[in-house]
Order: C-alpha cells, then structure tokens, then sequence
RNA sequence: GGCCCCAUCGUCUAGGCCGGUCCAGGACACCGGGUUUUCAACCCGGCGACAGGGGUUCGAAUCCCCUUGGGGCUACCA
C-alpha cells in the first residue's frame, strides 16, 4: 500500500481574520497502515431508495476490503438530507445488501460501539466540531436565500466563470445571528478553507492536486440544523475510526475540502481515499436509477396509435393529468412503483438499475457480486468467474481500474449462466424459491424435491427466469395452456405433425407406467419405424403439452406431467387445432 | 464555461510504474462449423484494439507534450 496518505501544502502566510491559519507549512502524514494496523471502511449510502448498482460496487469494494485483511466493515446511514429520505429505503437498501451477501459488523440491525449510525441522530456530535470551528474562526454563519445565492451564481455563470462565494471581510457574530433569525433569514454555516494547494494522495489515481481558492467555502450546517454530507462524512469517517474510504470518482472534487476540514479539526491522518472509475450505462453517462422513468418517458412518448389513452395510464400509475404532464416534461418523477405499474400497464420493461430489479429478473446474488467486482477490477491473471471466497483472496485494492466502464449486460448473463452451473444445489434451491416468491410465480406451488429436479433438468439455463419459463407448464391447468402460434405453425400443422401426435398419444395410452427410459424408448421407436428424426416425434408433442417449443427435455417434460395430464393436453391440441390449416 | 479524471478488440480487461520476450493475451458478444428431442448448455474455428499528431530513444502500447474524444463535479444532495 502506498505510504503517504496525503500531503496539505499552504503556501504563503494566511491570516484568517486575525487567526493564523497555516504558516507556510509542508504536512506530511506517514502511513496509515502504520498507526492503525486493522482496516476499517464503511459504505454510507443515502437512504433515498433502493440500492443501485453503483451502490453496491462501492460497498462490495469497501467489503472485500475488509474481508480480505481480516478487517471491520462498517454501514453507516447518511440521512441527513430530511427532503430526500424515503421511509422505506433504509430497509430496502439492507435487504438488497443482505441478499448480495454483504454483512456488516457494525451499522444498522448489529449495532457496535459506534452507535448511532443513522446520521440524524448524531446531531450533539456535530454541533461539538462545528462550535469548536466556529470558535477558531475556521467556520463562519451565513445568511444568504437560495435566492440570492442562485443569483450570485447566474452573474457568475453569465461571465463565464466558476461560482465562489465570497467570504465577508469581517465575519459575522452572535448578535448578528440573533438579528438575522429575527428577520426570518435563513442560517447556515460555512467552512473557511484556507489558501494554498491540497494535493490528495490517491490509492487509484495517484497524485492529484486542487487550488483551494477554486474550491471555495462549502457550506457545512445547512439553514435547518443538519450537517451537510462534506461535514458530517469527516467527522464520522475520524469517529468510527475509518482507514480506507473506497468511493466514486464522483466524490473526487469532495475529497480536498474533505481534507482541509480534518486538518482544520486536528484529526490528525485522514483515511486512505480510493476513487473508483464510474459505472457507464449503454446509454452514455453515469448509470443512474434516473433511466428507468427515463425510458418509461420515451416509451410513453413514442406511443403514436389512436387507442392509446394518456389518461388511462395516468390512472395506472396513480397520476393526476399535471403530474403525467410533468413527469412527460422532465420536471418530476412519480414513485417506484408508480413507474412500475405503468411500465407493466405498457408491456414495456425497464433496465435493471436496481438490485432487485436484478433479483426479479432471475441473477443470483453469487454472479452479480463476481459481475460487479470485475467492473473496474481485475485479479491480473485470467480468472474471471469465482466464487465468493476466491474473490475475496484475490482482491487487491492497487489492482484497480482508473478508467471507466460499461455495465455490460450480456456479460452479466453469460456469469449467471456459469455461477449456476457452480452453485451447491441447496443453495440455488434457496435462491430459486426467493426468486419464485417475489415474482409470484405458479410455480412456487412445488415442494423442495420437485423444484430441485426442475432445477436438474434445466441445466445450461442462463437465469432463474428461464428454468420458471421453461417449467411453468405443470403448474397450469391443462386447458388453459396458452399455444404459441408459430410453434403450431411449424410444428402441428406442418408435416403431418398433428397426424404424429396421435400416433404418439396412442404409444403413451398403452403403457402401463411413465418412465423417462420408458418414454424415451417408445418416442426413438417410433421415430425409426416412420424412418424420420427424433425431433419429428417429439416436438408435436413438446408443443402440445407446453404450448411452445422450448422446454426442458421431452421425456422428463412427460414424465413430470404424468399420463392422464399428458393426454389430456394432447386431447386439446389435436381438438383445437384438427380444423386449423 | 470553470475545475478534475480517463483513453488497448463492439464490451470488460491483461500488459504500461521496471521501453525490446506484444506483428498485443484472456473473457463476453458476434460470425462459421460440430453435437443434438426444442431452447439453453457444450466442443472446434474465425473476426477483432494500442484515438490522432509530435517528441525522447538504437527501439514505445509502455515515458513526455499537444490535439481530439469520453466521463465526473460545479447544490443549504449525498
């Protein structure tokens, strides 16, 4: 590991108000690991929804982190932002954690020595640093409106410059305080940062330097009391006693002021920063739980047929007429599961962002873990797909990638497949029931020996979906198959196929008993004594049993089914379809 | 606009720090073939990249500079 956490350089003699800041001075701050030996790194989501899968790449770094140097991983919720939170998503993001198998030692539901670990509730905390800034003149009140700031900020702009706000001459006091909450103003509390370079010591990109002075006085209280992020995250990175933070280049242009701060409370060695590459979706910019309404949006708009009526889906989702206008407009998203209902309402699906919308489409947890911790990340030899375990020994957190990458989702598929085929049985039939259950599918209905043999005979499936869609035929009631038209077509209706099929239902009337050998033996029987291919026996009959021609193979397809359904079935097709040209 | 980051096959990447062993390796995808009761799986083969331009050097994917392209941030969000 790199030695030098960081270096804060200041150059010049600055005064702040009176008060030194830092007298041309070279900071450096040996080694993290040498002063505290145990790795400790957090993930600190915003329980604004569900976990997404930028979400979970950066807690599954700071795990296997954490898991591979014999390490605490902590999960700490940052909801200081009243707004934004959702009551449901603390939750939900645990869940989604929980399913990917990442655990935590301390944080929310395990509890620790740092407790609280919800943000909000830390408030005492807070105010200590911030009276201890504000007394050293490091930090100073302000009472400017969002107004007047978004002026400032558009004169700014209009000359084409970045927005830096300007640090009054003489800082506000108390009294001006009391004044300013009189008049109804609102106040918040900024960061003097001091002059100079800060040059962060990056574990991926390496060096990388800022000029203070571009940076500006961050706000650190906001106007209702709570702390904002840049303040809150220091303060409980020092707390809980953080040595690595692995994080989003999104975060990069946080990390200085991050920095400055911990000098300024005299936390001494601040963490080890790790700034990831970013997640890239097919469609250009930074993966974002943003293109889900997005393509509900588009899909909306690209309706062009008469019979389509807004009003209806408005209904659908919940939406009055304005809200649809704006949600139309780009002005405001409804509700998850508003999306979700009109996506449905639509026949449209929307691209998995979440991680349960992995879920629900049929990955298992085992994949998705290796998919993600392969984005941006490598072992430097060839290994690619791997269990939980191997992955954990082969991290190294040098190893990572400076540039950004694509979230591929026909890779993702292709390790599902193998994970699959990896997985203990016991385990996949866990998974398979999960899946079963949150999609709320017939087949749920089987008991444990049934679904493993489902499992058995879908071997080379890619996701949990296709062994539902493969096998989803016994769990319907025989005269509600539903056919697939060009399956008929090719199958029934052509080449004598439905003249086969009651050769077929004859054979299978005759045996005493079902076997698969049994059944097997009889269809290669008739297949030779009409000198054609199996396949010629044997789709009539897939289709007529399962409606398609795709199923897991005939003879336990039949089997499964049992003669009396098996006939039923083959009863209602050649009834159906006789007539059919 | 400003600040910051990045740049190898379509995609994820190895190699780059320690220049020659790289006419660039692997995986996914794609294409062709095989196996086959369907789909999937499986087997064999193929296509396919060092963004461009300048340096440095006997020699550059590897080091330096510029250009171009992509991304991030630019909130009383995290």
């Amino acid at each position: 590991m790199t030695s030098a956490a960081f270096t804060l350089i200041l150059t010049g003699l600055k005064y702040l108000f009176g008060v030194p800041v830092m007298v041309d001075s070279t900071l450096r701050h040996s080694s993290v690991q040498a002063s505290s030996p145990r790795v400790v790194t957090r993930f600190a989501p915003s329980p604004t929804g569900y976990l997404h899968i930028g979400g979970a790449r950066t807690a599954l770094f700071n795990w296997l982190l954490a898991k591979k140097t014999g390490g605490k991983f902590i999960l700490r919720i940052e909801d200081t932002d009243l707004k934004r939170n959702t009551p449901t998503a603390t939750q939900q993001v645990i869940d989604d954690l929980r399913w990917l198998g990442i655990t935590w030692d301390e944080g929310p539901e395990v509890d620790g020595p740092n407790a609280p670990y919800f943000q909000s509730q830390r408030r005492e905390t807070y105010d200590k640093y911030i009276r201890q800034l504000l007394e050293q003149g490091r930090a100073y009140y302000c009472f400017e409106s969002t107004e007047e700031l978004g002026q400032l900020r558009g004169q700014a702009e209009a000359q084409k410059k970045g927005f830096i706000y300007q640090r009054p001459a003489v800082l506000p006091t108390e009294k001006d305080v009391e004044k300013a909450k009189a008049e109804g103003k609102p106040v918040t509390i900024r960061f003097a940062m001091p002059e100079g370079t800060i040059i962060i010591n990056d574990l991926v990109r390496g060096e990388v330097s800022f000029n203070t002075a571009e940076l500006g006085d961050f706000i650190i209280i906001k106007s209702d009391g709570f702390p904002t992020y840049n303040f809150a995250c220091v303060i409980d990175d020092h707390l809980m006693g953080i040595t690595h933070v692995i994080r989003g280049q999104e975060h990069l242009m946080n990390t200085p002021g991050q920095q400055a701060l911990w000098q300024a409370l005299g936390f001494g060695n601040p963490p080890q920063y790790a700034h990831m590459s970013v997640t890239i979706s097919e469609s250009g910019g930074k993966l974002s739980k943003r293109e889900r309404p997005q393509t509900l949006r588009k899909a909306i708009k690209a309706r062009t047929d008469t019979d389509f009526n807004l009003n209806e889906l408005a209904g659908v989702g919940g939406l009055s007429a304005d809200e649809m206008k704006d949600f139309l407009k780009g002005e405001s998203v409804p509700d998850v599961p508003a999306i979700e209902a009109m996506a449905k309402y639509l026949g449209i699906s929307l691209p998995e962002i979440n991680v349960v919308d992995f879920f629900k489409s049929g990955y298992i947890p085992e994949a998705m873990v290796n998919f993600i911790a392969l984005l941006g990340w490598s072992t430097g030899d060839t290994r690619e797909v791997m269990p939980l375990d191997e992955l954990i020994a082969a991290f190294d957190i040098t190893r990572l990638t400076k540039s950004n990458s694509l979230f591929d989702r026909g890779k993702l598929v292709a390790y599902n497949t193998e994970h699959l085929k990896m997985l203990p049985k016991e385990k996949l039939l866990a998974h398979f029931k999960a899946y079963l259950k949150i999609v709320d599918s017939p087949v749920a209905k089987a008991d444990d020996e049934t679904l493993l043999r489902l499992i058995k005979i879908c071997e080379g499936a890619r996701t949990l979906a296709d062994i539902e869609h493969k096998t989803k035929f016994l769990f319907t009631a025989d005269d509600r198959i539903e056919f697939d038209e060009k399956a008929v077509q090719k199958v029934l209706l052509k080449d004598n196929g439905l003249a086969m099929l009651k050769l077929v239902r004859d054979k299978l009337a005759a045996m005493a008993e079902l076997t698969e050998q049994g059944i097997e033996d009889m269809l290669r029987a008739l297949a030779e004594e009409h000198k054609v291919g199996l396949g010629k026996v044997a789709q009539p009959l897939r289709v007529a049993i399962t409606g398609s021609t795709i199923s897991p193979p005939i003879f336990d397809s039949v089997q499964m089914l049992g003669k009396e359904r098996t006939l039923k079935r083959i009863d209602n097709a050649v009834q159906k379809f006789a007539d059919t040209k």
